[in-house]
Order: structure tokens, then sequence, then C-alpha cells
DNA sequence: ATAAGGTCTGTAGCAACCACAGGCTCAAGA
DNA sequence: TCTTGAGCCTGTGGTTGCTACAGACCTTAT
């Protein structure tokens, strides 16, 4: 059977790379379109799809939350969305993104300056403790 | 009632920002201890507790599971460790931090260009939109 | 004909919380 | 003294973003 041209869920996910049980989780959380059905019920999709949920998974990588790219996404299927928009929802996740870079940052510059006291040998006591609490 | 100079829940929430459900969660998954009870039952924190919840909060903040707290606490707690295991295991931390450091770096830059290109008007196409198409 | 593999559904699990409900305790005001 | 309101207790269920079954179909090949 041809399915007209469109592409089972297994193949959708090796096209992506994407878990199989991860597609049905967008289609259930309104990611992804409720696909058409084969006659025995099997979800067909159009091939165009394979777009759609890279963009997805792109996004969440980048940290997108899934209501964020819902947001996203309505906007394009929409029509509707101007740039600034998108653009101030992305300096918002960007300025997250900055924050916990300056977090790590501040927790690097500790551990080293911790290594650095630290003697390294069979001793009991290590500075390292007392500056993992005042971190 | 002094309470023996302890601190209260909700004390301990307030002092930390914590939530005072997640207070209750942390003992329960073992990076708090059971604190000590007042005679009708309520948890009386000694106050140094402070600093260790803050502590907690910041390596969540950052990223670190709670497995990998309770592994840094471990070394403070359990005060068995030698000065060598101390190191090995802040060593281990530091390259997580720095692992956690890049992805977030990477991350900073696709924003970063994706803004670059972005008009920030009012018109329909966004390259941001259009970077997360065919990135 | 039967075995192997794909697909379907619902459900349950995971981390790391957050938010109740229902009940007890306690301090202060009328 | 009674009452009211706040604070604390426990247990349980909801959340997000998946992931992994179980059990029942369907399809294909041998």
């Amino acid at each position: 059977m041809t399915h007209h041209s469109g592409i089972l869920r297994a193949q959708l996910a090796r096209l992506t790379g994407c878990n199989l049980e991860t597609i049905r989780y967008y289609e259930k959380v309104g990611l992804l379109p409720d696909p058409p059905r084969s006659t025995n019920g099997y979800r067909v999709y159009p091939p165009d799809l394979v777009q759609r949920l890279q963009f997805i998974m792109r996004a969440r990588d980048l940290g997108f939350a899934v209501e964020e790219i819902r947001s996203l996404l309505s906007l394009t299927d929409a029509g509707q969305q101007t740039c600034a928009e998108v653009m101030a929802r992305t300096q918002d996740h960007l300025a997250d993104v900055r924050r916990k870079m300056a977090d790590l940052q501040r927790i690097e510059a500790t551990l080293m300056a911790s290594l650095a006291q630290c003697s390294g040998d069979t001793a009991p006591d290590c500075p390292i403790l007392d500056a993992l609490n005042c971190a």
C-alpha cells in the first residue's frame, strides 16, 4: 500500500531523529496536527511534516518550552506573526540563557579556586569542603 | 515559644526564597536532614540550614540534578573523605559545569545570530522563524 | 499457517517540584 | 472563654516533557 505518498510514524521518526513516542506526544499537546489515517487506522503524514517536526526539535534543543513553541507555531500557522513579537520572545530567552551562564561562571571560578587550595593528599581536612558551603 | 533558637519551615522558606513545599520535598529526597521537631510536631531547623538550602537552590538553578547535589553535599556531610577524594569529585563537577557552559554558549550564539538578522519591525516575515525552519 | 514485525490505544513511569485537602495547634482579640 | 485566623502537619494528585510498556490489532514473508 502506497499511502498516497504519505509517510508512516516510524518513517517520520527516522527522518527526523525524533523518538517514536514523542511524535505521538507532540500530537497530543497540539504541536503536530492530527494526521489523516489510512484505512487500517495508521497515521499517514504528509512529507512536509518533517520540516515542522525538525523546527520543533530545534526549538526544544534551544531551550524553548513546549508552550513557547506552540506560541511560535501559532504565529506561523495563522500567518499573523510580526517580527517584533518573535524578537521579544527570543530576547527573553536569551536573557535567561545569559543569567544561567553567569551563574555557571561564578561556580566555575569557585571550584577552580577550591582546587588550587587543595593539597590533594590524604588529609581528612580539605579546604574544598568549606568553599562548597559558601560557593 | 522560642524553639530554642531554631527556625520554622516558613521562616526557612522566607529567608531563602525557597517554596514552602519544596523544603519538604528536599527533606524527602535526602538533601535536607530530617529536622528535630518541637513538642507539637513542627520542624525546627538550626539556622545554618539557610546556607545549605541556598547552596542547593543555586546548584539546582545551574542545572545540577538532585542526585549530583546529593553527591556534592555528601562530601561535606560524611567527613570521611580524604582531600584527594574530594579533589577528584570536585574536578568531575567542574567538568560538568564546563560542559553545561559550552551548551549554553552554543545556544546563546544561535539566539544572538537570529536576533542580529531580525528587523524587529511589524513585517510578517521573521528571519528567526526562517532560521528555525532551515537551520 | 504461523511467526515476525509494524501499528494502534491507554496507561504508568521518570524528575523535580507545586498545590491543594483535611486536620491539628497556637496566639490574640471580643 | 470562646472564637477566629494563621501556621503547621500529612498524604496525594497535578504539572512538564517526555519514554516505555502491555495488549490488541494488521501486514508480510516463509
